[in-house]
DNA sequence: GAAGAAGCTGAGAGCCCGCTGAGAGACGCG
DNA sequence: CGCGTCTCTCAGCGGGCTCTCAGCTTCTTC
């Protein structure tokens, strides 16, 4: 775990660099704009803390120059209180969080904890069809109001309908792409599994959600039933 | 591209308005829930930020009369960590996705991006011949706006015919196409389900889109009949 | 106008497809 | 070890779809 401090100021430099390997973090000094960047181009950081105030180089312009080479490695900024930038400048320049100087090491630590869980992998969107929803990340679903239990095999089915509103799939895809290619049993047990989905999404509700296309397949409705 | 943003916190809105336009975006901003509504009534956003505490008429009621009213459009929750709603609460009253604050602008506009993707319709092909429409990927067919519930067989063969409109095609190459090359019964299937369709798409709209051409085969017109 | 060819249609048989209930086996948990 | 849950198999059933067949209508040709 990386991290890339730009600073400036030898003694909060060196008072950063000795809490975050106490942390357990890797730590690169950089004291000006040019060499960060130069770090950056080779190394993989998992937070960059910035000083917006560098010799040579600003903390703005090593900001752009990160996001506009596309590299989206979260950027925590640090402005003196009376800099001529404010927090409103720092998130409109691409950075992702901002500390107003002097800080604490505490708050600090806390909140590159912070960045860090939220880079964490993307959570994809929830999935819709009319009140009906699907969290793939939470593993949770629901209609409207209410939560749904399902077992995984139930979660896995109805992701990949959800995901294919409004169109026919064929048992054999639903066979290979949910229960896996190397799947040698039963074709039989997708129609089962439909049965159980209904049972718990459609049937409660006097809903149709899931509607059979005799010798196709099967279709979600977009709109939830 | 519009995106209306519900932020009560200036700077906060400014920095994410400013943002947002930087990336191509418009931008519209309310500071409160019922102004919300209001530019949500008379416009069409492609996606909205919204913040949940909000003076006045909260995120969560916005939400809510939102889908109540059968609008969706895609909702991004902004949250306060230490808020009285939890983003297990976001997904069920509504929301697609959610964000913690503080946030990181970088995320903001990746969860944006997500959700314009995921919206956007992934349109099939849709067979035409005048007001008779087939759509191949979701199994559909119907006249203007009646449906047509049609067999398997009906549906292949339908099929085959738009996709030659105007052309005439043998009972042949119907048989071929559609039945399979293998098929070894009685050619006179075909001409008892160009009955079975007739009865199903023209007699009830007193049309004629498949016409008879004798010793030949058979012509479905362009124009639906 | 008659005869034959081509196409249409109603009736019905068989069977395929999808649904369901019962239950066995695997696995995890207390 | 007992219990509950989940996954999957299996067999039966019910309905609708496919197809055959025979009789009828329509068209063509002489």
């Amino acid at each position: 775990m990386q991290v890339l401090v730009v600073e400036d100021e030898q003694n909060i430099a060196l008072a950063v660099d000795r809490g975050l390997r106490a942390e357990g973090f890797g730590v690169d000094i950089a004291e000006d704009g040019t060499k960060a960047l130069g770090l950056i181009r080779h190394n993989d950081y998992a937070v960059i803390v910035l000083d917006l105030m560098l010799p040579g180089r600003n903390g703005y312009d090593v900001c752009r120059t990160l996001r506009a080479a596309g590299i989206t490695t979260p950027v925590l900024i640090l402005t003196a209180k009376d800099g001529e930038y404010d927090e409103a400048d720092a998130l409109d320049l691409g950075a992702d969080d901002y500390l107003t100087k002097p800080f604490s090491f505490v708050v600090l630590l806390a909140r590159i904890r912070a960045l860090l869980r939220r880079s964490a992998p993307q959570r994809s969107p929830v999935l819709r069809a009319g009140d009906l929803w699907l969290d793939p990340a939470a593993h949770r679903c629901g209609r409207g109001d209410e939560r749904l239990e399902l077992t995984p095999r139930e979660f896995g089915l109805l992701e990949f309908l959800l995901r294919h509103p409004d169109t026919v799939v064929s048992k054999t895809d639903l066979l290979a792409q949910v229960w896996g290619a190397w799947f040698e049993g039963d074709p039989n047990i997708v129609e089962v599994y439909v049965g159980y989905l209904r049972r718990k999404i459609d049937t409660p509700f006097g809903r149709s959600a899931i509607e059979t296309v005799r010798g196709v397949g099967y279709r979600l409705d977009g709109k939830g039933g």
